[in-house]
RNA sequence: GGAGGGAUGGCAGAGCGGACGAAUGCACAGCUCUUGAAAAGCUGCGAGGUGCGAGCCUCCGUGGGUUCGAAUCCCACUCCCUCCGCCA
């Protein structure tokens, strides 16, 4: 959440910047106007707790003195008052509750640098990449064998079987056989080699408590997006950025331990219930995926270096995987809720002729961290202070999938993937119907 | 699932109804001493809220309760440890 001092101290610039991407400014008067009726009845009630605090020495006292008949007069004087403190301070907690609710549901506050818009339209494509570009190649290429989508391929060649994964879980539950299985390990295991131990590996829990989930801000605002199992209330994370978050909760950290990086991969849970009926075929958009993703907790200075790298790092895996790809700064209008700042990766797919968002890389600023309460004590001494954290895919496989088996379709309908893979396939780079 | 033990500051650990936000040690920071370091000595050292400020308030796993007053007593829950049962 934001700084409830930044919405106090200048109202007015904390408004403005919500603005930009779309939040009501009577949204953010309600806050405001909560924080102030919270804090006037905490400093009531705190006066009634401090004269009875004072009360109940002077019967300890007296007690100690032996004078029994002002004990049971200070005693009964401090009853009356603390039936009093309780009611003040209960309708100073109702106030805080709605200062609270408030906070958890005001998105964050864009940074100065991202694009304004209204929605994806207006993001901003900052670079362009595909193989062979250096060669003078003028843009990714759409051959005639690559124009079969992902799901008659895989239905083809029996790696990827989305009735049977219907027959199990419901539709946008996949099912993957065969080499279609292994190339999925094999993204894995290379994504990890390449990000490990820079990055540290993580296998966490991929169902979690409530306060995990807001932590990262996917609750309490976006529960229909999440999978929930109600009989222990627990949540299926919908991303490794939950569980990577909170690992740190309610911590301090050294300084000198950042930036601290981690990568996980994990199967992630979306129940996609805004965007029912697109997508529906193939991969484009699935209930359950796997993923890698790329983590840092780092100082504020530190941030923009460390959301950098995610980058890169994501740049670097699609360009070995030769897959064309494009860099969105995405603009304040398509900013998800929680981030200041993101760049979008997105590969290009012949097969069904679409740029397909890979990676996500954000900047969150303090807006997690506070949420999640993980601060660091400075090395020069001083107050703990606020981390930032920065996080982004590298990468979604499922999507990923769909551009590896639609780019290397060959005229013959076998599909032949990148080198890079090799080693994580035991050099079999060749997928051909059995 | 059953029985028992436990949860206190960065760490260890005392306190078990009255000035306790909490002894002590370690760690950490500053100073003294020293050519420098070590050692020793002195001082400081949890987090948060609120107020211009002195200050006041909250926090001893979490949530309730008893009491004039709760780290301390009672209840429920969570987590950790030991044992039994079950299980990949």
């Amino acid at each position: 959440m934001i700084d409830i001092r930044a919405l106090r101290e200048d109202p007015d610039a904390v408004k403005a910047a919500l603005g930009r991407r779309g939040v009501d400014g009577a949204e953010v008067d309600a806050v405001i106007e909560a924080d102030a009726i919270w804090r006037a009845r905490q400093r009531t009630a705190e006066e009634l707790r401090s004269e009875v605090k004072a009360l109940s020495r002077d019967v300890g006292l007296a007690m100690k003195e032996g004078d029994t008949a002002r004990a049971d007069e200070l005693r009964e004087r401090s009853r009356v008052l603390g039936d009093e403190e309780r009611a003040r301070a209960a309708e100073a907690e109702e106030a805080e509750t709605r200062v609270r609710t408030g906070l958890l549901y005001l998105p964050n506050i864009p940074a100065d640098d991202a694009p304004d818009g209204e929605g994806e339209d207006d993001n901003v494509e900052v670079r362009r990449w595909w193989p062979g570009q250096d060669l003078d190649r003028p843009g990714p290429q759409r051959l005639e064998h690559q124009q079969v989508p992902h799901w008659e391929i895989g239905e083809a060649l029996q790696i990827l079987d989305m009735e049977r994964g219907a027959r199990l879980s419901g539709s946008m539950f996949p099912l993957y056989r065969g080499p279609g299985a292994r190339l999925l390990r094999a993204l894995t295991a290379f994504a990890i080699d390449r990000h490990s131990p820079t990055y540290e590996e993580i296998r966490p829990p991929t169902v979690v408590l409530t306060d995990t989930m807001i932590s990262t801000g996917h609750l309490p605002k976006f529960e229909d997006d999440a999978y929930h199992i109600e009989r222990d209330d627990l949540w299926l994370i919908p991303t490794a950025e939950v569980p990577l978050t909170s690992m740190h909760r309610g911590e301090i950290l050294e300084e000198n331990e950042l930036p601290m990086r981690f990568t996980a991969s994990t199967p992630c849970y979306r129940r996609e219930a805004g965007s029912a009926g697109r997508d529906t075929r193939g991969l484009l958009r699935v209930h359950e995926f796997d993923k890698v993703e790329l983590f840092a907790y780092t100082t504020p200075e530190g941030a923009l270096d460390a959301q950098a790298d995610i980058l890169r790092r994501g740049e670097t895996m699609l360009q070995e995987l030769e897959l064309p790809y494009r860099v969105l700064d995405l603009c304040t209008g398509d900013l998800g809720g929680s981030s200041a700042r993101t760049f979008d990766l997105e590969a290009y797919s012949p097969g069904v002729d679409r740029w397909l968002e890979v990676s996500s890389v954000s900047w969150f600023r303090d807006y997690q961290a506070r949420r999640a309460n993980v601060r660091f004590r400075p090395a020069s001494g001083g107050q703990p202070q606020l981390v930032h954290t920065v996080n982004g895919s590298a990468l979604a496989w499922p999507r990923i999938w769909a551009a590896l088996v639609e780019t290397g379709r060959q005229p013959d309908g076998t599909v032949v993937l990148p080198e890079a893979l090799a080693p994580y396939l035991g050099g079999e780079l060749l997928i051909k119907a059995p």
